[in-house]
DNA sequence: ATAAAGCGAATGAACATTCATTCATCATAA
DNA sequence: TTATGATGAATGAATGTTCATTCGCTTTAT
């Protein structure tokens, strides 16, 4: 039964995150991670199930914190508005700060299997909540649109959040992610249209 | 050397868009391909430098005749924005009336690694600069606003599509896709705040 | 002394790719 | 017309490699 805790749990998140980063997930080896680590490859499978629970831990590792930190941000807003800028701009700098982090979320992680897929949605989904609060509370502050369905504004807000970051990655992150944050912040409050 | 055209070529590749989207990319065998084609497994190598180059010339026969009719439609269009609702309209109807190959561009081809990088990025830009185009002659009809930055424009015009495709996508195509059109045409225009 | 943690060589299953061979087609020559 | 030969598409069994995972042993901690 894989251990989940201890130092060298947090020491294998990260090295897999680090190689993860620079291999792409099918092609590390366990032994890649383990090595990394500076630990023997059967070490390993003391603390995960095997390799795929190695990304889904990692996943929610990281997603777990993002969503803790982010709502400290979100509680020091005054309107739905601040909000919003807030979660373009945490989301923008968590990456923009952790590459590999980056890396991991936009390009490893999609390498979708049943299994990696429910072990990644639900952390994911308390993000999406997290968002559409903000757009609910945007409409009852009538600062959004009444006619606006919250659902599908969560989809185009994370969309877009999400494929600024990948560009960014795939671009080897060769300029400033976060002075993006006030155009997107722009874009998705006030839209395409001319005033 | 492939050969990549001939009868055979076009029904390996829509079988591989069929077994790719059941089992997804990793899991389907080369010789799952070579049974739905009905051929046998080296005649895949006739055609295809190796499996990679499947997924690879999949999307590029997909992408280019995704560029090339939005193209036939868009020059139907009078001005900007009626061209994006295209755009948009166009993008979810292809892909709500084609659920496999929705699949594999939504989830099998971001088991990116370089080369299928690579091999994707080129055709994708194509599309990529048809939205940009259509940005700036918004910009210049005075539609849309003249200190937008085109290039994050069209991210967030393409993340929004892209991830509200995805969405239903996972959710088992659980509902109708192009009943989106004018709610992600809303919110990219008008953006979420009040008028 | 006992249990837990750690080790790493060995295992074996999975699977992409190869290649010797077959077969149908078609041009050429007798 | 018929035999001969050339071509190359197609076959599928065999190959070889790559790793994830295991397990018997050793070390460390209590």
């Amino acid at each position: 039964m894989a251990k989940r805790s201890g130092e060298k749990y947090h020491v294998l998140i990260d090295s897999a995150v680090k190689t993860f980063a620079r291999t792409g997930y099918h092609r590390t080896r366990v032994a890649d991670i383990a090595r990394e680590a500076g630990v023997a490859d059967g070490t390993v499978y003391i603390y995960f199930e095997n390799k795929e629970d190695i990304l889904v831990s990692l996943f929610q590792e990281l997603m777990i914190s993002f969503v803790d930190n982010l709502y400290c941000e979100l509680v020091q807003c005054q309107n739905a508005t601040e909000k919003l800028a807030a979660i373009i701009k945490y989301h923008l700098s968590i990456l923009a700060d952790n590459p590999d982090r980056a890396r991991v979320t936009q390009i490893e992680l999609r390498q979708i299997d049943q299994v990696i897929n429910e072990g990644i949605s639900k952390p994911l989904l308390k993000y999406f909540q997290l968002i559409e609060e903000v757009i609910e509370e945007g409409k009852m502050q009538r600062l959004y649109r009444q006619n606006l369905n919250t659902r599908t504004a969560r989809k185009v807000v994370f969309g877009a959040i999400d494929e600024v970051v990948t560009c960014w990655v795939l671009s080897s992150k060769s300029y400033d992610l976060t002075a993006l944050c006030e155009p997107v912040y722009d874009l998705l409050v006030r839209g395409l249209q001319e005033v």
